[in-house]
RNA sequence: GGGCGGUUAGCUCAGUUGGUUAGAGCGUUGCGUUGACAUCGCAAAGGUCGUAGGUUCGAGUCCUAUACCACCCA
């Protein structure tokens, strides 16, 4: 057998052990239904990947969420569920796109110099290219995902699906096309949803003019605008209907400043009289407030403005101008006019882009749209009647006032990568054709001139679909009868009504079923100050860096406990290196324990005979056990990694390893049995890690497994080894045996000797390696300590031979005393007991202990003790007994 | 304007049926390499749990109000 090494090098095991996982076919789900002896009566666990951006760079964002639906995937194989991973890539419509288009201006050329089918084929090839590398940084991360099964948004199958549900929601009624206010962006060229606009808050200014009346009175109404460059669209000025200022003006004509047009004053409540001049300028082509007022008003609309945000022919001399040119124009022009009254400085919300982020132009313009209420209905109920869950669960409020107050989604977007919006128009009839396949001829007229629509689908139209068209739907696949519905969508709470909530909408519509039962969302990844990570802000942590550096084991641990579920999570290098140092950690317990069943030379033949620390430590593994299978149940991740970890650092190699020396070095059973126990417990441990830190557990379990198995005086009955630990049996809950919390508590006292002893070895500078003479005292039950004693020994290092354990206080002339409870520790320290620092020092622990009595006697002489459970007025009362023993101790001593 | 989350040790954060002297990691201080681990060990310092009320025998935890920070929606 071949030692390990002193560290654990995960560049050693990481790609190793993915290959091995992924040729043993561990990532595909048991009870495939595609396979013959499918029952389908087992209830799979099935998630399906949140796609991420075929082209996009690898960001934190990415481990977060591979971790936490990892540690899902990985509990639920391990508890031997039939368990699905679905991976796959979005075709991530605009953010593609313009990789491609900023790749095409570097090569001097564009995608309308290319034309439509060319700048195509070219983003298809830019895909292969560097469409694989998101998918091995997913793999590097250690997501057990069934490759076979992936998935990309616009490949065969799920553009089938996209069509098919298109034609559906049209031939019910639910996808219309018309002139709709939508915005805009003039950079991108195309429509985008109300969800990819961003509102800035930025300084701009509020511009005060007159609205001049046509009457030549030369009255004027003063009216505010933070937009001058549109008032050549203006159709309408409005005031409120109880504004006394402006009553007796409604229904009166002004004039548009420098146009000259004529317009209504009308009257609308809409309009704030405390803000601005409290008279309104209604603009219905350029504005999504004054565009409903223009309905309701009967306001002509006139659009001023070019696609590429210029202004138009109907803007007057300002046709052709830039807008924000328009704007400085404009306001000149009127200035010279006298109707200008003043400026002021204003915060106004500026609507950008999400991509990009330019300034969104809202503007009247026909696109395909999705009429939401009924869907939006139908999931509001769903989620109301709990077929979904969310988790945690106050988004379910968020997700539902979505639903309550949802408006139509434009989905055509003017792109050229994505799926093509499946209608034709026939030129020589006008029939609009909606087809699941590509007609040759106008259905209607039989003419050959039909030309598709050329937009493409807003991305998410497809990505709703994927929890469905990932199984084959429409076809009822094997698959899709099996798997689907899901069992958790986790994803990000930032994507819950762009896509959480499109995917339930869509679920219920096409298949008439929830598409997942529970939600799961996690925040979001911030650097180590709680910012959001930026390139400009120059704080961006590149996963890639973090992994070389301190392996996926860590970086993965990071971001998965110190948090929990839905609140944004900051990281930090410095976390990362903490728990890259909890994997070398484990991985030197592992060693330990590997050596320690390496050298058992003995077969375990009496009854088990364990030692206090034996079962303490087989206590505290049952409540762990416990405690992690609540928090897993509950979604707890973080917390259950914690405890494991804290279990394996502070009770497991602080405590039990120690004491298990001496035990080991006893040889024969006695070794033999601890090493069992170290074994028994490691592997416990490992099966409940390894959703965490998949890679260094899989590596240690394979050597404890092998050094167990090629042993053959070790007893392996206990073990169900696992052919790899993936695959290994879920440690499920255990009951508590009575005498756990005898073990517990004795131990525990044990704990607060050892460190009493080393916090007085520290105080009085006795050298680390010096064993010191020790008298211990326990009136009247000394077994206790007889029974423990090597255990003092060892860990608090007492002198073995100098150690004398007495039922009642001999002559302690000279030696220094620690009190704890009811038992004494006479420490040789050689030291003048009578010391100043010493008599100081006690004095100071019966103070402390006075004041606790005193703190005690009073709370158990309050309500508290007729009103509270009797257990916890118990546990007072001891702690009230202990403190008083030690008091009398110590008071005794001082005398 | 509506809503949601946060405010706990110098820093970053845990703390899920309210149980009675509040936890971790990092950082700080002191000491320490005898074969699991210096990617380590032992010990120490450090908090009136944002503020003000309330409910309760008991509140970091529940309620009300309020301040500040962040986010979502309009």
């Amino acid at each position: 057998m071949t030692e390990l090494p002193k560290a654990y090098d995960f560049k050693e095991y990481e790609e190793k052990i993915y290959k091995v996982w992924e040729e043993k076919g561990y990532f595909k789900p048991t009870n495939d239904p595609n396979l013959p002896g499918h029952d389908p009566s087992i209830k799979p666990f099935v998630i399906v990947i949140p796609p991420p951006n075929v082209t996009g760079a690898l960001h934190l964002g990415h481990p977060m969420f591979v971790a936490t639906e990892d540690i899902m995937i990985r509990y639920h194989r391990m508890k031997g569920e039939p368990t699905l991973w679905v991976p796959g890539t979005d075709h991530a419509g605009i953010a593609t796109q313009l990789q491609v288009e900023n790749l095409l201006r570097s090569e001097g050329t564009s995608r309308e110099a290319l034309g439509r089918e060319a700048f195509e084929a070219r983003v298809w090839q830019w895909k292969e290219k560097y469409g694989g590398e998101i998918i091995n940084q997913l793999r590097r991360l250690g997501a057990s995902c069934d490759w076979d099964r992936e998935r990309f948004t616009l490949d065969e199958g799920l553009s089938r699906a996209v069509r098919e549900a298109f034609v559906r929601l049209y031939e019910q009624g639910l996808i219309y096309q018309g002139p709709r206010m939508i915005n805009w962006s003039p950079g991108l060229q195309t429509a985008v949803s109300d969800l990819e606009v961003e509102y800035s808050e930025e300084q701009g200014k509020l511009y005060h003019f007159k609205y001049m009346l046509a009457d030549g009175s030369g009255e004027y109404i003063p009216v505010a605008t933070t937009r001058p460059e549109t008032i050549p669209g203006d159709t309408a000025v409005a005031v409120h209907p109880e504004d006394e200022r402006y009553a007796r003006l409604i229904g009166k004509k002004v004039l548009v400043p420098i146009l000259g047009r004529e317009i209504p004053v009308v009257a609308d409540d809409y309009v704030t009289r405390e803000f601005g001049t409290g008279a309104l300028k209604i603009t219905p082509g350029h504005d999504p407030h004054d565009y409903e007022i223009g309905q309701r008003h009967n306001l002509p609309l006139i659009n001023i403005m070019n696609k590429d945000a210029t202004l138009n022919e109907n803007a007057g001399k300002y046709a052709g101008m830039e807008r924000f040119k328009a704007r400085k124009e404009i306001w000149a022009d009127m200035k010279e006019a006298g109707l200008v009254l003043r400026e002021e400085p204003y915060l106004m919300n500026v609507p950008r882009t999400q991509r990009g982020g330019e300034i969104v132009e809202p503007l009247v313009s026909t696109q395909w749209f999705v009429k939401m209420d009924s869907l939006a209905a139908m999931a509001g109920e769903s989620v109301r009647k709990g077929e979904i869950t969310f988790v945690p669960e106050r988004f379910t409020k968020v997700f539902l006032s979505w639903m309550d107050n949802i408006q139509d989604w434009c989905i055509s977007r003017q792109l050229w990568w994505g799926h093509r919006i499946p209608v034709w128009y026939c030129q020589d009839c006008g029939e609009v054709i909606v087809a699941r396949e590509d007609p040759s001829v106008c259905t209607k007229c039989g003419s050959e001139r039909i030309e598709q629509d050329p937009d493409v689908l807003d991305t998410w139209f497809s990505s709703g679909l994927w929890p469905f068209s990932v199984f084959g739907w429409p076809e009822e696949t094997p698959d899709f009868n099996y798997f689907y519905p899901t069992s958790v969508m986790e994803t990000g709470y930032d994507i819950i009504f762009f896509w959480v909530a499109r995917m339930v909408m869509d679920g219920l519509f096409f298949t008439g079923q929830a598409p997942f039962n529970t939600v799961y969302l996690h925040g979001m990844v911030r650097d180590d100050k709680g910012q959001k990570m930026s390139k400009t802000k120059n704080n961006v942590i590149d996963p890639l860096v973090l992994m070389n550096e301190y392996g996926t084991d860590a970086l993965r641990f990071s971001l998965v406990v110190g948090s929990s579920p839905g609140n944004d999570q900051n990281v930090g290098v410095k976390k990362v290196e903490g728990n890259r140092n909890f994997a070398n950690k484990v991985w030197n317990i592992g060693r330990f324990v590997i050596n320690a069943v390496n050298e058992v030379d003995t077969p375990i033949n009496s009854e088990s005979n364990w030692s206090l620390a034996d079962q303490w430590i087989w206590a505290r593994t049952h409540q762990t056990v416990n405690s992690v299978n609540n928090l897993f149940e509950t979604y707890q991740y973080g917390e259950a990694g914690r405890q494991v970890y804290e279990f394996l650092w502070n009770d497991f190699a602080d405590w039990y390893l120690e004491a298990s020396k001496r035990q080991l070095a006893k040889g024969g059973e006695r070794a033999a049995s601890t090493a069992a126990t170290l074994a028994g417990v490691l592997d416990i441990m490992l099966r409940l890690l390894h959703p965490f830190t998949p890679y260094v557990t899989e590596a240690l379990y394979g050597y404890l497994k092998n050094a167990c198995q090629s042993n053959p005086y070790f007893d392996n009955r206990d073990h169900n080894w696992g052919e790899h630990l993936i695959v290994a049996k879920w440690p499920e809950r255990m009951t508590n045996e009575p005498w756990e919390e005898m073990a517990v508590r004795d131990f525990e006292l044990v704990q607060e000797l050892v460190r009493s002893i080393r916090n007085m070895r520290s105080e009085f500078k006795i050298e680390p390696g010096k064993a010191i003479d020790a008298v211990l005292v326990r009136e009247g039950k000394s077994e206790f300590l007889h029974k423990n004693k090597n255990l003092l020994v060892d860990l608090a290092g007492l002198n073995e031979e100098g150690l004398q354990i007495l039922p009642s206080k001999p002559d302690t002339e000279g030696l220094t005393v620690v009190v704890i409870e009811d038992i004494e520790v006479y420490l040789n320290l050689n030291v003048d007991s009578d010391s100043e620092l010493d008599r100081g020092r006690l004095e100071k622990e019966l103070a402390e202990a006075e004041s606790q009595i005193q703190r005690l006697e009073k709370l158990l002489a309050s309500p508290f003790a007729q009103k509270a459970p009797e257990k916890v007025v118990q546990a007072e009362r001891e702690k009230l007994e202990g403190y008083q023993a030690s008091a009398a101790k110590l008071r005794e001593r001082l005398m």
